[in-house]
RNA sequence: GGUGAGGUGGCUGAGCGGUCGAAAGCACUGGUCUUGAAAACCAGCAUACGUUUGUAGCGUAUCCAGGGUUCAAAUCCCUGCCUCACCGCCA
């Protein structure tokens, strides 16, 4: 949510900085709206100030022993006045709350203007794209050979498209990598290894930012009523860890808060039913790593490049290629004000695929939740900056294994920073 | 799931339907005192929104949440959520 005082103040600006990520923003409803709340709320106050002094009037007769019949008679219209000015104030402030909370964040100024992620801008490539000296298989095929490990007639038998049953190593290989991961980010970089909520409710939804547009991307347990969805199946574990600050007021040294866990992510995919069919790229429930940072408004960009840093060592020890990609204003999600994205290289589809993506939703989402600190000696509490990345997806980064470490014979060679994870293991072959 | 108790400011904890944004204590901040500290004493100490050039003033709202009764609700009624205790069940 943007700060209401400056879409207030700036609304030219900012319907042209929405323009720019593709968004219109009626400015002319939103101005109406707005001298209409300015007005009723005005009004209504007046209202609630004569009734409150009148009541106050009253107690004091009675209490000094007057007759308060005259008094009672002289409020009569008041009270039905003050309820339609409350209930009409109500209708507004609805009407303008819905416009706001459906209103994206503005692009950073550093962040390139473009329609779609052919305008993003690759900022770095590391590592070396390897050559395959024999035909290669895509991760399905890799794995369908060794001993099918990754079993999607199953997932299809037991849950429905887009779901897999893993087997034998690629199970394991799939749980070391998270456990990496974990370790990685908890012992190097700092982060705080957190158990958190597969479930979470509207409120937490509301305050990333899902809801209240985005509600059919996610999965509920039970359909919308007028009180919100009931649980929702987290799409992120962004959710429980960012709403960890929701409503709160830390203190200044507290920050910042590095947050990690490992989760499974639940994404209903409404609107993308014909892509990435085959594999494990886009599933209705997949693991990721999820890295959140909770910090000063002068740190979040700084901290976004520390962030993004700490989801590419995790590449970087895989030794597997990628590249770092600048979102484009049309292509950052609805929170971001800047984003980075790490694609890796899948020698089968011979381009680098999206398998993290690191944001600074400055103080978009600490607005909605009320996350906030207090500086040291001062007296109002400021919105804190929220910052979130995956480090990383957890079942892409076993496709880009499967792919980056496939041998001629069949065969899976495992990165050596994964060895002690399964048991060893140098690789995996067929039974 | 059943029964009972309860949800008040950072914490503890008062609060006959009226002058309660709310006693008191603790914590915290500033000051006096002191060589310094402690103690004592004095003062201050919620959040959001509106109005406004204003971190001033004024106004409005907030005592779990949402409804209701009333001229007036922290206080009464209903619903929901949560907490605690005991029972049942369970990993």
């Amino acid at each position: 949510m943007l700060d209401p005082k400056f879409l207030r103040n700036e609304l030219e600006l900012v319907a042209e900085k929405l323009k720019a990520r593709g968004f219109n923003l009626d400015t002319q409803q939103l101005a109406d709206l707005e001298e209409q709340r300015k007005a009723l709320q005005v009004k209504t106050e007046q209202l609630q100030n004569e009734r409150n002094a009148r009541s106050k009037s009253i107690g004091k007769a009675k209490a000094a022993g007057e007759d308060i019949a005259p008094l009672l008679a002289e409020v009569g219209q008041l009270g039905t006045d003050l309820d339609t000015a409350k209930a009409d104030l109500a209708a507004v402030q609805e009407q303008v709350e819905k416009i706001t909370l459906g209103i994206p964040n503005l692009p950073d100024d550093s962040v390139p203007a473009g329609a779609d992620e052919n305008d993003n801008l690759e900022v770095t490539t590391w590592g070396t794209i390897p050559s395959f000296d024999f035909e290669v298989k895509d991760h399905v095929d890799v794995a369908e050979f060794l001993n099918k490990g990754l079993d999607f007639e199953s997932g299809v038998k037991l849950s429905g498209s887009r779901f897999v049953v893993m087997r034998g190593q690629i199970a394991k290989l799939h749980r070391a990598l998270a456990q990496f991961m974990l370790d990685l980010h908890t012992e190097e970089h700092g982060y705080e290894e957190a158990y958190v909520p597969y479930l979470v409710n509207s409120d937490s939804l509301y305050g990333t930012g899902q809801l209240p547009k985005f509600g059919e991307d996610l999965f509920h347990t039970q359909a919308e009523t007028e009180h919100g969805y009931g649980l929702s199946l987290i799409p992120t574990a962004e959710v429980p860890l960012t709403n960890l600050a929701r409503d709160e007021i830390f203190d200044e040294e507290q920050l910042p808060i590095k947050l990690t866990a490992h989760t499974p992510c639940f994404r209903s995919e409404a609107g993308s039913s014909g892509r990435d069919t085959r594999g494990l790229i886009r599933q209705h429930q997949f693991d990721k790593v999820e890295l959140v940072q909770l910090v000063k408004p002068e740190d979040s960009f700084e901290t976004l490049e520390q962030l993004t840093g700490h989801a590419e060592a995790v590449l970087q020890k895989l030794e597997l290629p990628y590249r770092k990609v600048l979102l484009c204003t049309g292509d950052m999600g609805f929170g971001a004000t800047k984003t980075y994205d790490l694609e890796v290289w899948l020698p089968a589809q011979n381009c680098y695929r999206e398998i993290s993506s690191c944001s600074n939703m400055v103080d978009f989402q600490a607005r909605r939740m009320q996350a906030r600190f207090r500086r040291k000696g001062a007296k109002k509490p400021e919105l804190l900056h929220t910052l979130n990345g995956s480090g990383l997806a957890v079942g892409r980064t076993l496709v880009a294994i499967l792919e980056n470490y496939q041998q001629a014979d069949g065969s899976l060679a495992i990165p050596t920073v994964l060895q002690n994870y399964m048991g060893g293991l140098t690789s995996i072959s067929v039974k």
